[in-house]
DNA sequence: GTCTATAAGCCGATAGAC
DNA sequence: GTCTATCGGCTTATAGAC
């Protein structure tokens, strides 16, 4: 709420724009500084280190992008599978924009693989788990019995389109990821109105 | 067919070891050749560069890989769902080791997102693409109509749990892709024996 | 084919002035 | 809070001897 450019703002800024388009090791504190403007010096008055910076990226993208899937999911007409569906659909479309370079989270969590307390990964794992919580919960108020079981393989299906799809760079895979994930909507939906567990 | 311990395969196989562990941009080529017992200097006799050595090390993972999940596939008894979900339930059982780090040829495309033409990517992709048409051929054999489709769900499903347990470290979620991949399975072989489309 | 030695520069992080 | 200047170490890769 400051009146004037917020300086720690513009470094958290300038390092989501080059840690998630080259990566967070690829990426030097210096290119991050020079990005946003000020000397290194005035970042390592902002931030204690460069981890801390990393977590700050990750930080500052959790909010929007739970929001951006809330949109595409209400925005949807149709029943849920249709609403699930449109979430994938959704997805490819953005992955076909050139500066799509997968998801940020799941790729920290790949470069820093032999960190696994680091800062940034907990942001990342917090991340996925409200993810997976906000579908859970629109499964339970649809009444569907397993609920939790649903929500974690529908996330499965997403984060392995992010997966797969950088891996290739063929978006049809998040098409095919959103019919396997209405599939088991419906399969779960039909198993609950029979009353089967 | 050497008969003395070839020294390009010992820098590979150390390359491999320490690359897997640490991630490839953690990783230096000192680090490598020390690991390998020779210097630098030999290292780059035999590889013209970093990227060709990380070209190398999955290049080498690619056939065991394979042949692992055929051999967890053909050794488990029943029907093509009970085979497929012991894939994952053995991947499950590998994540528990504590030297688990996730899909190498993931996590490679993950840190080279900024570099899609890298060999290394190639080698991933030809990788992935290997297993997807492995796969495809099985539910042919099983006269599933869409076979392609559901292979790729079923990748989809495994690249996703691997994706998400190297986040959250709880390789119960393999199991849980274990089961959507089998609901999909049996989905798909009653679609086919029903005629339908 | 393997070695020693080193180039040339970038890395994360800090000292101290203002 | 932002600056200039710089530390000590590590980076990929190479020169030239044997």
């Amino acid at each position: 709420m400051t009146a004037v450019p917020n300086t720690r703002e513009r470094i958290v800024s300038a390092a989501a724009k080059l840690f998630y388009s080259e990566g967070i090791r690829a990426v030097s504190v210096d290119a991050v500084a020079e990005a946003a403007g000020v000397t290194k010096r005035t970042l390592y008055y902002h931030f204690e280190s460069k981890d801390e910076l990393i977590a700050a990226y990750l930080d500052v993208r959790d909010q929007p992008n739970l929001k951006l899937f809330r949109k595409w999911f209400v925005e949807t007409e149709g029943d849920v599978m249709a609403k699930v569906e449109a979430i994938f659909r959704n997805l490819a479309r953005a992955a076909r924009h050139p500066k799509w370079k997968g998801c940020g989270f799941l790729r920290v969590s790949a470069e820093l693989a032999n960190m696994p307390g680091h800062p940034a990964i907990r942001i990342g794992a917090t991340h996925k788990k409200k993810f997976e919580d906000w579908l859970r919960q629109i499964f339970e108020a649809e009444r569907i019995a397993d609920a939790e079981a649903l929500a974690r393989q529908v996330l499965l299906l997403l984060d392995g389109s992010f997966a797969v799809v950088l891996l290739h760079r063929d978006p049809t895979y998040m098409e095919t990821a959103g019919t396997a994930a209405a599939s088991l909507v419906k399969l779960a939906l039909s198993r609950s109105v029979m009353g089967c567990r």
